[in-house]
DNA sequence: CGAATCCTTGAACACCTTCAACAGGGGTGG
DNA sequence: CCACCCCTGTTGAAGGTGTTCAAGGATTCG
């Protein structure tokens, strides 16, 4: 019921990345199609990760980055305790595995979501494609400097804010990346569990789910276990912001 | 007293890369003294900062990197209330503002914590010289990836870590970046306020002094002001890690 | 020396966590 | 198809950790 390869083989169609509706999304390297033959050509389409299923682990000898076509994962490290600290959520068009260029190894595991199906992009096949293509260096040096801006932001919500400002900023968030991707903003289904939101924001389970509950009941979202209606985004937006005793004057050092 | 350029022009001396004694720390392209010749030819020296000056301002248009020669920096954000938040402090050998290269702007700024000199190295000159040196491309991803896995541990410690936890990392972190430049691993000046400290920690000012006066009744280090004796490096590494009610079972979801 | 800033210490409070119990799916097997 | 179980999610009450508010000391710099 379950073999590997016979299954699902659909997801071994081929898909030029010209013909992909994210490429603006994941590597938008200059326009010429003459690049994005090229490196179409070295991407792998690997058949769909079930939900549970790991695209790496932590460890894994690192080959290769990720972008997610459809679907949605999670990257998580280890403390050294032993438990789990989810790093990110990953959707369409984003990429996966960039904190492992460094090493040799993958510092933090992804796993699935969903099913979930991703190009997988072997990175010194990258490295080689770029020595020969400026645009692609560049737009690799973007992209890393942009994935270091959002754990900045990320930084920023789990110092200074309360509860009710991180899952504000959660949900909004959420709803401009699907906003992005050509869905819907007002409404998405949150693939991870409350247990996923609350260690990202860095809340107890129960936090989050009572939370949840509040924001039903001011009439800011309708939740319906996995299914997010965001009613009132504006207001949403408001409270991932300002608010909360949390924001008194810290650090003003002034000009 | 503080006219510009008359002062210290000591600064403005040519020490090139390969008699940088950071020069392994900040861009170690490859062995070659070719490469480092030339990248030696596009680094700007200026004169010092002085304690309090920015080298650049959130919002100012985005020019070069800095590689930090002596002295030390932190780079902040702001809250949209307007409050600052620490994103990290800089030690000589370590860049600075690798998170502007994706926009036009400096989503942050950088401020002197001391008499400070830094290399500034024009970043478009950098992606040309890359252009034809593919180690130097090749470092430039490894540098921006070191810098996303050293967030991700920030990241752990904001969302997981008790305040005595998330000081004693920081400490054990700072203790660690000083021995790899040479300085004592024991025994170090703290450049930032305690108002920094606590920013960057998400912990209120109160909440790190009284922290260090317990770390110092436990014997584990001796505070004297800015001076820091780690007495016991062993049990503070220890601190940083493990222990603490927040080391709970939070989404161990399993393979 | 005086002002300003930074640091420290104390006490009360608030937020979130922890512990505990229950409800609601979703899957499995009878 | 229903009963059962397991897991996820919810809700309640108590408790703790860190914050806030307030005041006093230390240091620096004009």
């Amino acid at each position: 019921m379950s073999t590997d390869k016979n299954v699902i083989n659909i997801s071994n169609i081929r898909i030029a990345c010209k013909d992909c509706s994210l490429f603006q999304l994941c590597l938008p390297i200059g326009v010429g199609e003459a690049d994005l033959e090229l490196l179409d050509r070295i991407i792998k389409h690997r058949r769909p990760f079930r939900r549970g299923e790991h695209l790496f682990r932590i460890g894994d000898p690192f080959q290769a980055i990720y972008a997610v076509r459809a679907g949605s994962l999670k990257t998580y490290a280890m403390t050294e305790d032993g438990h789990e600290q989810v790093i990110g959520f990953h959707l369409p068009g984003e990429l996966v595995g960039l904190d492992a260029i460094n090493g040799e190894c993958h510092p933090c595991a992804a796993k699935a979501l969903e099913t979930t199906s991703v190009c997988e992009i072997p990175f010194d096949r990258l490295e080689e494609l770029a020595d020969h293509m400026p645009t692609l260096q560049r737009q690799l040096l973007r992209i890393l400097s942009k994935e270091i801006l959002q754990d900045h932001n990320l930084l920023m919500l789990l110092g200074k804010k309360s509860a009710d400002e991180r899952l504000a900023a959660f949900l909004v968030s959420l709803s401009a990346r699907f906003k992005r991707r050509g869905f819907s903003s007002r409404e998405f289904y949150l693939s991870m569990s409350r247990n996923d939101i609350g260690n990202y924001l860095g809340l107890a389970v129960e936090t989050v789910s009572r939370l949840f509950t509040r924001f039903q009941e001011e009439g800011l979202v309708t939740v319906q276990r996995k299914h997010i209606l965001l009613r009132d985004i504006d207001e949403l937006s408001l409270r991932a912001g300002v608010s909360g005793p949390m924001a008194s004057s810290k650090s003003v050092n002034g000009v």
